[in-house]
DNA sequence: AGAATAATGTCAAATTTATTACAACACCGT
DNA sequence: ACGGTGTTGTAATAAATTTGACATTATTCT
């Protein structure tokens, strides 16, 4: 490696396994906002970082520094350092690898993705397909293709924790058609065809128009041919530099789309997380957290 | 967006001609490494522009700070808004939305928790897990909890593809037991554990560690238990405006490794998914493409 | 040139900030 | 369950930094 001197940044997450928990924690806020927040009064951030001001005064000395001034000291030659620089800038994403290293390479695809996935979504159009979605009113029915239906569960695992009435399907099953006996008009579909598109969700998409569902549609940037069927629909870039295609910005979609729903029906949402909380808490499948 | 916020460095360059002769050359200290040496004390600052301290302390409240402390603390928030904006500023990423919207919140999140996450990962680190992953030599587990299992099987789906003997296993499932009896030295496996913890990830882990096999472990910046079991860990970030968490910095890890296993198996792959397009085609599941 | 005014520096007081010592607590192994 | 080890927070102490008062020096105007 070139720089003989290790940044401070790096020797933390270098320390990270030999710290101790509030050590730790206050690690994480340091780096939350670096170097700015390493940069004020011992005592702003250890109340920043919730923990004593004598765990910051031991941590800096575990790192090797002499006191807090010494640390902050070498801080602030960091950042003089970086001033001078003037390549140092945002060209790696991962700093240490060739530009040409998968992660950084990949990582500008997905940014890339995101930028030109939000830039085509009208804000009206997301907040209808929201309030569509979160809608008690309606069931709800959510379907994934081959690869896609880990979207699709995704979006379930926690549709399901914030309303009633939601069911995953998955139109490479073949009880798919079951789930439509039930289906009448005004319900609501969530479906993800992105290429390749099957034929099957297809299918599954006509009959629930057929029957007077409203569509919903994540596709990708040439659309799925569900679209013509689709009440709403959302095209995401999914190009990648790989053999395979790049779900992110789908998913930063879903995600965002499960963050509206959660305000939309907060009341409820509230609730219904609290009483799995207690169930999860009877099943003993997760540890306390401390 | 909302205020010409002047910078400390403008406000000082408008000031210039206002300024007497100590502080003008003070003031060009400060700008001579800004913001580093504001940072400082006060008394190394006076220092280093060969004047009084109490000039400095004049200057800063001619600046119209009611003290240094909180000239200093405006310069660290400057810093912190500087650190915040790493594309040039993409204030808004949906247009017409006001900068609250949903959207926008949490595409901001996500692309903070994108570098993040980056910046903590060692591109060696990553491609030993690579290497690790596509090794035929091996068989291959994948491991997900209640939520975490979607990118389980991301993975899964994908790496299926890519190489022989993979297997998807849920700790959530009772059944996992069962695929522990074949594991042996030197299998690998990868695991998600996300918070909420699973005690069902930690008992899987310990029992493959125990079996000696290799842990590459896929978790949150507050680390599962399992990493101290683990040969390998990544740690994303995952905070988002919102109740839950986002997966979108771990999903873009997972699509970097799928793409860079490809890379190592690309002859073996190219002839898998041929053969698999192949099956598909049989089966006609899927659209032709045109 | 000399007085008046502004600017600057010295020094000490006051405040803030960092460090140390110690006690309470949690965790681990027996 | 219990004692030991290691971790963390509270409180007191020590150090530093900042600020204000005042004396000195430079600058300007008449």
């Amino acid at each position: 490696m070139a720089e003989p001197t290790l940044t401070i940044s790096d020797r933390i997450q270098q320390e990270l396994d030999r710290l101790t928990r509030a050590e730790r924690q206050l690690a994480h806020s340091i780096l939350e906002n670096y170097p700015a927040s390493g940069l004020g009064p011992l005592t702003a951030l250890a109340k920043d970082a919730n923990v004593s001001t004598p765990t910051v005064a031991r941590m800096v000395q575990k790192l090797g520094f002499k006191g807090y001034p010494e640390f902050q000291n070498e801080l602030r030659e960091e950042l003089k350092a970086k001033a001078k620089n003037p390549i140092a800038k945002h060209d790696n994403w991962t700093e240490g690898a060739p530009s040409g290293h998968v992660l950084n390479r990949f990582t500008d695809a997905v940014i890339d993705n995101i930028r030109h996935t939000l830039g085509q979504i009208e804000p009206a159009t997301f907040d209808r397909a929201c309030a569509m979605i979160a809608d008690t009113a309606h069931p709800l029915y959510i379907v994934g293709g081959r690869i896609t239906h880990v979207m699709a569960e995704y979006l379930f695992l926690h549709a399901q924790i914030i309303r009633p009435r939601v069911t995953h399907i998955q139109s490479t099953s073949n009880a798919w058609p079951h789930y439509l006996l039930d289906v009448g008009e005004g319900d609501v579909f969530v479906i993800f065809d992105v290429r390749r598109y099957e034929n099957n969700t297809l299918k599954l998409a006509e009959m629930a128009h057929a029957r007077g569902a409203k569509i919903i549609l994540f596709t990708d940037q040439w659309r799925s041919p569900v679209h013509s069927l689709a009440d709403i629909c959302f095209s995401s870039r999914i190009v990648a530099p790989s053999a395979w295609d790049s779900a992110a910005a789908t998913l930063l979609l879903v995600e965002s789309v499960i963050s509206a729903m959660q305000d939309i029906n907060w009341a409820d949402t509230k609730d219904r997380a609290e009483r799995l909380e207690d169930m999860f808490d009877q099943t003993r499948l997760f540890r306390k957290f401390t």
